[in-house]
DNA sequence: TGATTATATGTCATATATGACATATTCTGC
DNA sequence: GCAGAATATGTCATATATGACATATAATCA
């Protein structure tokens, strides 16, 4: 979310917190949202690093532009596995993947 | 492989290296397979621990017994989500699962 | 041994993920 | 502003994952 946006709420009388305290997560849930976010995200970064378009990078993995932004935007129509797959495909090792994982974004 | 197994094996003829050599792997492939094939290890280490049968775990994760045996065994038909969703679920953290995905069993 | 418990394997109906397509929206350079 | 490229969103038919069940095999122990 923009900052802009979170000040308007926030002066609206809405508190911003983190997904898992909106959504009501156990921890177990918001560790799963948290990991698939962030693959999620290194996706776009790695894309981006070697100025690959959804499309290009969606001919790179057998797969579509619209599937692409999904992964990119953490779609519940996205699995791990894909992500992963994915990131591989980019150039990523397993410890790459590993140090996606555990990352936070409290 | 039992090392046993293995020497027996090499002396009748066989030549035994890793999976991915077997099967003709792409790096990725490799990666993404060994990724799996470590959760699948770990499920089953952090269940044992826990003295749960895999009809106990299954119970907490809202699974069958035979599905918790296909997931101990790397069966392809199951998806890295359901290894993750199932470590969280005995306790593992984030950094725990990354740990286990960076492992080498080479 | 045999009885009990644990794990493995195979199959199936249903649920979910996937690529593809159409189309909408946003971004970039001019 | 506007043309063209990139990205986002919605939908659908098909592919794959899932829990459940039956049943087989293996481990445990009295």
């Amino acid at each position: 979310m923009k900052v802009d946006k979170q000040k308007k709420l926030e002066k609206a009388g809405w508190k911003i917190g983190t997904t898992a305290e909106f959504l009501e997560l156990s921890p177990e849930e918001s560790s799963y949202v948290e990991m698939k976010l962030a693959l999620s995200l290194s996706l776009r970064k790695r894309r981006m690093e070697q100025k690959l378009s959804q499309v290009a990078l969606a001919a790179k993995i057998d797969s579509s532009q619209s599937r692409v932004a999904k992964m990119e935007s953490g779609d519940p129509s996205v699995s791990i596995d894909l992500l992963m797959k994915s990131l591989l495909a980019l150039g990523a090792t397993k410890k790459d993947v590993a140090r996606v994982i555990s990352k936070n974004y409290s």
